[in-house]
DNA sequence: AGTCGCCACGAAG
DNA sequence: CTTCGTGGCGACT
């Protein structure tokens, strides 16, 4: 059973469009909280994947996020390709936010 | 309940 | 590059 702070992280990524991304600096602060390793913890965990598309949310630097190990059982590659397929292009591993940043409107 | 360690980050040095 | 700040959660005590 999820906390009431991890339903709001996946209620919020859940809203991101296709062929959109976000940032959990942008989550963070959508909560009012300042912390976006609280956000990473959450998507981490995703109890609602692939329902809470975690794929979506980068860095603040247009770049995947780390994946040290072992996740929700998806992979860079595989999340990659997922982007790619809802038209997002990336150079060279990093994400154009100018182009593909959401910031929740 | 208190403490400690962990975490897919970010900013600063 | 490294280190610290930061917020929250899980596990252990």
């Amino acid at each position: 059973m999820p906390t009431e702070f991890e339903m709001r992280v996946y209620e919020l990524t859940r809203r991101i469009p296709e062929g959109k991304v976000s940032t959990y600096k942008a989550i963070a602060e959508k909560l009012g909280c300042r912390s976006y390793r609280a956000v990473g913890q959450a998507l981490r965990k995703n109890p609602f994947a692939p329902d809470v598309p975690c794929h979506r949310v980068v860095g603040a630097d247009g770049k995947l996020c780390g994946f040290k190990g072992k996740s929700t059982g998806f992979t860079l590659q595989e999340k990659r390709k997922m982007l790619e397929r809802e038209g997002i292009r990336m150079e060279e591993g990093s994400i154009s936010l100018e182009r593909y940043f959401y910031a929740f409107l």
